[in-house]
DNA sequence: AAATATTTTTAGGGTTGTCTAAAAAAATAG
DNA sequence: CTATTTTTTTAGACAACCCTAAAAATATTT
């Protein structure tokens, strides 16, 4: 059965929700998520769980069935895959590749993925640290603490980001503020929670909505 | 102006049969080339004659205005350094490419084709042996001769196919004819126009049709 | 030049995916 | 427990793209 790419990106989009967010798939939810109208929604979910990729019931949260999950699993490795191609092979910046990788998870072709796969050396983690699902649709595992939580004194490297936003990774660029580097929490500033961190021996401050945005991976 | 993938495959069908068969773009053309009805194509050049891409005069052969043939132009570039990419990076075989790089071909990032071809290398000539139009709109050009067309004795060396076909390019595999092998012309066969030739020493038969579909760089 | 065949366009309709506005259901507050 | 607010669904419409069948225009024969 082939899906059209509106309706692999609601299934993406209930994946998010429900197995990343750990929040309900209302139609609210989803409607802001792909940035259309509730009852566009609604219509959708229908189809799809005529398809028997969603379990549908009036009124409920969504939730995807295990072929809807397969799917939405691949679409999301598929995107993560070529967002390493664009930046490791074709020299993107990491804010840039987003949105061509929203327009190439839908390529279609049997081969493709495992190729693509091969040629990048079997990367566990995309440019923004968020990790690859095998292709039998395993997330590879790591302990991450949110900048937001760390503790005066924890040092520790960047992991990953928590959002695609171009403006929040340019942000980031200004700063050297990427995967891996090193970074030291020194405390977290009263007066709007705002974070104040080393980066390569200078002081930074990074507000608290972003601080929320970035995993750290502690050093002991 | 963005374009939906439906009015890109039309400037690239136009393109197709005035500038590379240099046939007259008649309604029928395209609805054949497209795999649509006649009563479609009207619909859609009307449209494309709105956003000033083709010229359109009721009942006669469409054209390209400059911008539609600077898009048809950028479609095949990107075509043919995606099927170049299949092939070099992620060792497709040549007969599979095609239908990916149709998707391919339409994804829409600024930096992206750039990129692309400084990645490979600035290749001049697809997979095929088609030409690859350079980021200005020049198709490189080299002398060619039409396998059916030579004469016995003729020497040469297979510098492109006409047809992305899958299953006569599955064919030519199995006679080891990929670009740059070198073959010899022996004779026409009266019975059917077949065409005998040498490969690696050894003596092959090709149909009429086939023959007419390779192209040969003599050598003096 | 008229008759016939072919090509192109128009008319009307179907599907997919979107929207707004209104109705219905569910959640929340008093 | 009712009244109000919020969420979800339904109804009806629209744009893009494609289709079939019929009408109109053009090309070819006789
Ligand atoms: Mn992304
Ligand atoms: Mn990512
Ligand atoms: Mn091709
Ligand atoms: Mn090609």
């Amino acid at each position: 059965m082939s899906l059209s790419s509106a309706e692999q990106d609601y299934l993406k989009a209930i994946f998010a929700i429900t197995r990343i967010e750990h929040r309900q798939a209302n139609t609210n939810a989803i409607a802001v998520l792909l940035k259309t109208k509730a009852s566009s929604v609604t219509d959708m979910i229908k189809k799809l769980a005529v398809k028997k990729l969603v379990k549908y019931e009036k009124y409920k949260p969504v939730s995807l069935t295990n072929k809807g999950q397969k799917i939405a699993t691949s679409l999301i490795r598929s995107h993560r895959l070529w967002e390493t191609f664009l930046v490791e092979r074709l020299e993107y910046d990491w804010s840039r590749v987003h949105s061509i990788a929203e327009q190439l998870e839908h390529i279609e072709d049997d081969e493709l993925l495992d190729k693509l796969d091969h040629y990048l050396g079997y990367p566990k983690f995309d440019p923004h640290g968020d990790p690859i699902p095998t292709k039998e649709g395993t997330f590879p595992q790591r302990d991450e603490t949110l900048l937001s939580q760390l503790n005066p004194g924890d040092c520790g490297t960047i992991s990953s980001v928590l959002q695609d936003d171009e403006s929040f990774l340019e942000a980031l660029n200004q700063l050297n503020l990427c995967i891996n580097q090193p970074i030291e929490y020194i405390k977290k500033i009263d007066f709007d929670q705002s974070i104040q961190l080393k980066i390569n021996d200078h002081i930074h401050i990074l507000s608290e909505n972003m601080a929320k945005n970035i995993a750290i991976q502690k050093l002991p």
